[in-house]
DNA sequence: TGTATGGTGCTGTCTATACAGGTTGCGTGT
DNA sequence: ACACGCAACCTGTATAGACAGCACCATACA
């Protein structure tokens, strides 16, 4: 294979500079030119003995970026063949990421937000750092209400690297789910979802007993871009509940 | 920390022999005693370094085979300090029906059930009535246990015209969700997902407070033949989440 | 008593090297 | 024309050694 040692020894070099470590950063390199479509599915990637000669570091270190993208899915490795961009495979939805407003209104219900919080703020588990090389996020906070009952309370992580206006947006009006599907279309979305007891503040906003069950989403979204947003959605339990179906 | 070397390097020699690579093999000597509880949570294992001594095997091997049993959750690593035993908390993938014996396996942990009843019934609102015209249910109620402690009541609801041995098999040994993805093949699911509190029923079996919010899962599987089985999943709040994403 | 400071032990990363095991394709001999 | 053998190339694993970053603790100092 050819490869165009050079463009891709820049890159690397590109990423260098701060501590990220030397695997994390071929990782990246490549993940990049897949995820751009430079390096389409099935393609060969190079060799690491390549890809060692290409970037002067140790063959170790090159193994260690290869081996984890391919328990990661992204590329296929064949003993004594060679390394592949992996083919994707689509995966059907089982809980579309919807629009509550749609759904409040699809029950014949009127929908209203009130926010609690719009801000910027120094974050301590830092979600977005690998991203956006950066500390700071924005974050806002809304309970959103279906006719006079708050049926959801809101609490949103958003990365300022890839949606630097967020805190120009009047969410009266639209909400923050509305607005981060039309500014980043989301590539990717995990759930995780648990029933727990509201703390006392979130008992407070939603207007509910602090007994009462209730039902926890916490969702992260990417686009192309990386990490857009993760969001905690926390719904009284007597008032929701997640419907969802697939066909296999 | 005081480490038995002769034991762990017995068990380490043990498993050698066939072609199994080195890191595979600490792996599966150090999850065994997780799995066994003889190295309990937040235990703190041997260092790396008492694991070289120990087991005369290079640092860099050690490091690989501790680097991957964290990423699997099985044990929590600290610059500075040291490795200890995780914190077992249940999650289960939300896409997938799977078997739940298999999670727990693949936890480290000791899966069994406890059979409640199993019967015909009368049944009140019918569910299959459209499938097979007939009125009867059969009802399995099972308790699903990790190690010593309930994790999920299973409470199902089977089609006696689509599976007519229901009664006759021994859930002792598989689940009946084993059983019924063998023979009948689910071609549809569909799930509501609840945040509910338990009926004092239900907290008994479980083996928790009747004021401990828990997920309640609603989940019906259609075969290509109709509608095969009802379901409600009732989990504990503080020992299980669900899991899910897709990419889009 | 409270505050620096340095030593010790731990994990995280990287290098250079080596051997093993698998695949591919070319070339030679029949 | 076919089969075999072998070299070249690939990934998988293992090693010894090194340095860096972090946490904890004991000791020395103010």
């Amino acid at each position: 294979m050819q490869v165009d040692t050079a463009s891709l020894a820049r890159e690397f070099e590109a990423t260098g500079g701060d501590g990220t470590p030397a695997y994390e950063r071929i990782k990246r390199v490549i993940s990049d030119r897949i995820r751009t479509g430079k390096w389409g599915e099935g393609e060969r990637l190079p060799s690491e003995h390549q890809l060692v000669a290409a970037l002067g570091i140790s063959r170790m270190t090159v193994n260690r970026a290869l081996r984890e993208l391919a328990d990661s899915g992204a590329i296929v490795r064949s003993m004594g063949v060679g390394s592949f961009v992996a083919e994707t495979r689509a995966v059907s939805p089982l809980l579309e990421v919807r629009n509550i407003a749609d759904e409040v209104q699809r029950r014949g219900h009127r929908h209203s937000t009130r926010l609690i919080s719009l801000a910027a703020e120094d974050a301590d588990d830092r979600p977005f750092a690998a991203d956006s090389m950066t500390d700071r996020v924005y974050r806002s906070v809304i309970v959103h209400f279906e006719d006079d009952t708050a049926i959801q309370l809101e609490d949103r992580l958003v990365n300022p690297a890839l949606v630097p206006e967020y805190l120009q947006q009047d969410f009266t009006s639209s909400t923050p789910n509305d607005y981060l599907s039309r500014v980043a279309p989301l590539t990717r979305t995990q759930l995780v979802i648990e029933a727990v007891l509201p703390t006392d503040e979130q008992a407070a906003v939603l207007g509910i007993e602090s007994h009462e069950p209730c039902l926890q989403i916490r969702r992260s979204t990417w686009s192309a871009e990386g990490l857009v947003s993760v969001v905690r959605l926390t719904q009284p339990g007597a008032r929701s509940r997640l419907e969802g179906g697939f066909d296999s």
